[in-house]
DNA sequence: GGCTACATGTAAGCGGTTACATGATTTA
DNA sequence: TAAATCATGTAACCGCTTACATGTAGCC
């Protein structure tokens, strides 16, 4: 069973969900560390159904619209907590190719790799704003009970995570800047 | 043509090279930022010979030893720069299974939390240690000729990520650590 | 002679995205 | 009544990994 395995697991942990929320779920909670679209969450809900880790219940909205809550088994209980556990090996970098460029870009003018480095950084500055404005919620105070801490904390790794590329990304502008203008061609 | 296609005109570019020579800088070279199996590459050369973006010769070892030695066409030289010179889109923050395992940890006792906290901070210490002595190579100064530059800073990225990635894991553990030993059951 | 590295390919399968497809409910 | 959202599914395709498959060359 993959990592989506889990991801939902957890979800349904917490609290008995639909399809649907799940989706949400992914797309806002969860959006800094995993994601999914529905059609791949549709099926595997149907897979932990059929491996007995997940239930669900039929719901009607209105007088014909159906929808299913699903809600963990105690196989899938169990299934997650072992996973919770698990010590993982930390995967191979993942692929980035803006950093591939930089890596060729050494036969570019120098005014041609700052442009480059500065749109990076303008991106990364706004995704790093967006994350602090989420941090707002916890008015300036680490959260004490656990669940809430941990949602705190991997808003703090995301945040960090930004800010060292943005440090980085300055360090690279810095450093182009000092150039002498006389790229060498390959 | 996905990422790998410039990728691997990126590499030809700088000199010829064979699908195994190619592999291997996969393997070194290119590891902190893009990946790719010989089962990927060889197809792929063939495509972009297709293409027209590549040409080979084919060399002899020994005495039937064959290998093909690729080299970029005109067509190939510009469409690597033209992908070169491109501004891209972030793209969404990668998958992160740890994280997403942290996030689900309220649950835990923080005694275990902190075996996985622990677990993972050593993990980026090693990766760490690893590309700082990458970085001895350079004897501490930047270096002034562009390609060199390039290979600096993506290391210099590569290791700011990590030192990032411990001081978030530490400030984990020192958090852990502060808490009362109570975890709430969901 | 045996092991490792060199060298090149193909096939099956997996996780994931995009697109296809349908219909109900709510809100402007 | 039109558009957005809710709600659930399937199918085709793509990038990538793992495994299958084969053979040469150099070294101890």
């Amino acid at each position: 069973m993959g990592t989506l395995t889990y991801a939902i697991l957890g979800l349904l942990s917490q609290q008995s969900r639909t399809g649907y929320e799940l989706k949400k779920e992914f797309e806002s909670t969860l959006n800094e560390f995993w994601s999914a679209k529905h059609s791949q969450i549709y099926p595997e809900l149907s897979r932990l159904t059929e491996a007995g880790l997940v239930e669900y219940t039929t719901e009607i909205t209105g007088t014909a619209l159906e929808r299913k809550r699903y809600a963990l088994t105690p196989a899938g209980k169990a299934a997650f907590y072992a996973w919770l556990e698990q010590r993982h090996k930390m995967p191979p970098t993942p692929k980035d190719e803006f950093r591939l460029q930089l890596f060729f870009s050494g036969c570019l003018e120098p005014a041609r790799r700052l442009d480059l480095l500065r749109d990076q950084l303008h991106q990364h500055r706004a995704r790093l704003e967006h994350l602090q404005k989420n941090q707002e919620k916890f008015h300036g105070a680490v959260p004490e009970e656990a669940n809430a801490l941990c949602d705190y904390l991997v808003l703090l790794g995301a945040i960090m995570r930004e800010e060292a590329a943005c440090a980085w990304l300055e360090r690279c502008i810095a450093l182009t800047e000092d150039m002498q203008p006389n790229p060498s061609e390959p």
